[in-house]
DNA sequence: CGATATCCGTCAAAATTTGTCGTATATTGC
DNA sequence: GCAATATACGACAAATTTTGACGGATATCG
């Protein structure tokens, strides 16, 4: 299919969404409209159910994708009531790669390069290097994108 | 799933076939062994079934992409007895993405991007101009790679 | 006209993604 | 301590996509 997946979709949603409440605890305009109430404090950490409001996605699956995220590093979760979360590291500092890694099912260029594979050409095989070779500059090329940039634009 | 289809990599084995017979023709050494008959004079058209049989790809999926290439222009297909297949084009002038055009279901980086989508989000989607840069971005990626380049490595 | 090979629509099986449910664990406030 | 809230995680059904196979039409050559 050679696409996104819609867990990737909805974590930059999300990752948006954090990014322009920092924008905004910072004093600075966001990027989208944010619908705050502006007599209420800014709330640095938000629940799974307000991201699944805010983004419109399924609750069960964006609720995943954040557990993903956090376990990543990227965000930062927090129990009990008024817990949820929030970024745990500059979007700069993270690329679509590795969003990818975290969300996708693998981050290969195609499934036989996964080592774990029932590939039944193997050795037979003759474009083995052409496509490792590929492979290596696509991940290159994701990893020299980061969040940010894909972010604010 | 992020992959190039089974298809993608069944022409780019059929490709790298043919254009290696194409550097044996012109009197230099291929990257793959040929299994050539060296008696006999070498065939430039080669047919679906020999194709499917060097490179151990199911006939009919790939009498289909061999047709695609050929509506495409890649490749030049000759009818009757000892009719099949060979280059049309030059594969320095046949890129990555022009490929996947042929042969992927979309090469659109997202599905929401595509015209006749049925995003229920639409107007409410918070990532509309980040999905559309960063899938742009990626077009031109793989507009700037070369058959050539992957296959002769 | 018969043998060979491309062309093309349809469709079932297999694999993958997407979304849902149930339950366990951790934190906070009373 | 206990109730309310929120994250963590495994299992699974529904939906979608890919993969492969069948049948038959069309074109070329000797």
């Amino acid at each position: 299919m050679n696409k996104l997946s819609k867990k990737t979709e909805y974590a930059l949603m999300a990752l948006k969404l954090f990014s322009d409440i920092d924008l905004v605890s910072k004093g600075l305009k966001p990027h989208s409209d944010l619908h705050l109430n502006s007599n209420a404090p800014l709330q640095m950490t938000v629940s799974a159910q307000d991201i699944a409001d805010r983004t419109h996605a399924p609750y069960e699956v964006i609720a995943r994708v954040l557990q993903v995220l956090s376990s990543r590093g990227i965000l930062k979760a927090e129990y009990g009531l008024f817990g949820g979360y929030q970024l745990a590291k500059n979007l700069n500092e993270v690329t679509v790669h590795e969003l990818m890694d975290a969300l996708e099912s693998s981050t290969d260029l195609t499934k036989c390069l996964n080592s774990e594979n029932d590939c039944d050409l193997s050795s037979k095989c003759t474009i083995v290097s052409p496509i490792t070779q590929l492979n290596t500059k696509v991940q290159n090329f994701y990893k020299s994108i980061s969040l940010q940039e894909v972010l604010h634009v």
